[in-house]
DNA sequence: TATAATAATTAGGCTGCCCTAAAAACTAAA
DNA sequence: TTTAGTTTTTAGGGCAGCCTAATTATTATA
């Protein structure tokens, strides 16, 4: 079992390409691989054989080759570092987006867990919650119980009742104005990413993902 | 003449190492190379003997190393880069300092000139003086000079101007009821863990970090 | 099913970057 | 100024990561 942190950047890349072409075909071919990379069949065989030996691939020559479970945590890892990097390239500091691709895709392999989590806040994103989704990728299906519910796991389209809003009270007085306040009621009407798109009696706002999470709503 | 971009990481790091030894010393010795490396000092050789080929050193066997007119060029583009990286990194992310400076490490040989400029702009800083600024090593006086930094690494008590809100259309409309607007002055209050207490202009009110992290002021 | 076409692997070579051990060049001291 | 000690270089080896050319396995077709 070999440390995340000792992998090269050329069996970074591996992985990450293996991992994408996976969507399409179970096992990926050594030519496809070889394609995708720019690199030749000969040096696509060579580098999963390596990392065959380190237990992040299943390999079986002449069969192509598959991420093992430690190899799609590496995936994961990377696949989140490159979009996040990716998203304060082009969001934060205005790169234009081919280039922010690509720098992101060399920065990729540097990032500490530490810098990718404070990242990943500073783009207002729940590091442990944002974890959970690329990772196991469930979908919570819960809508017959009556059920309390943050806000920021509520569903699109549907209404409920303001129970209750976290020991923060000087966000409850900005909500308090637009009509959140327990007892009321409110629609979720769009998630778009981290932002909540709200519709309450006194009209409509939005919320950070933050916010949402801290008011309980009952369906 | 070598092109910029196709220094390896290690060859980076050996031109940015001889430049910090040139404080001390005109020709810079082997053994301290090799030390401040952790390269044995076969490797060095092997190395600067490379980045003279290269034109980027001038190399004299047993009489050391300088840098070149273009070597040394390199060694002020990283060390930039480095810098502002850094910064970014402890000021605007709150990244602890050694990991920072070990990651900046690493980043530095990826960024690209426009990824640069831009990150430099976005830490406050004009691109241009900045140059001069660190290449003939004048220290800033923090507090003095006019810096932009989001509302969320401000100090408490300070006063200053917000400049941007970033690309959250439905945050700046809240924000906007509360006075936070670019061109108003805001006070950072008061912070208590990830509540910022903000004083504007129309009163006083209170925002979550990640909110925070989005409004850049301008002290 | 035999064979032609295609795909994948192995063999072997090159470079960068790291090492150790041995040789060569400097430097300081007797 | 000769020599002992130190520093530096050269010689040679290993591994990762790339390549081309030759070989082997699979697949598609006649």
């Amino acid at each position: 079992m070999a440390s995340m942190d000792a992998l090269s950047e050329s069996a970074e890349m591996m992985i990450k390409n293996i991992n994408e072409l996976a969507a399409d075909e179970k096992r990926v071919r050594t030519s496809d691989l070889a394609t995708k990379t720019d690199l030749k069949p000969a040096t696509v065989t060579e580098m999963i054989q390596r990392l065959g030996d380190l237990g992040l691939v299943d390999y079986e020559a002449y069969h192509g080759v598959h991420l093992t479970k430690q190899g799609q945590h590496v995936a994961d890892v990377i696949e989140h570092r490159f979009n996040i990097l990716e998203r304060f390239l082009t969001e934060i500091l205005g790169v234009e987006g081919n280039e922010a691709a690509e720098v992101a895709c060399r920065m990729e392999h540097v990032l500490t867990r530490d810098v990718e989590h404070k990242l990943t806040t500073f783009l207002g994103i729940d590091p442990k919650k944002e974890s959970e989704l690329f990772c196991h990728k469930i979908n919570i299906e819960e809508d017959n119980e009556p059920r309390y519910l943050p806000l920021s796991n509520f569903n699109e389209g549907k209404m409920g009742t303001v129970k209750l809003i976290f020991e923060d009270n000087e966000l409850s007085k900005i909500l308090d104005g637009q009509g959140v306040k327990p007892g009321n009621k409110l629609m979720l009407k769009k998630r778009e990413g981290n932002i909540f798109n709200v519709e309450t009696e006194e009209g409509n706002f939005s919320l950070d993902r933050d916010s949402a999470s801290k008011i309980i709503i009952q369906n």
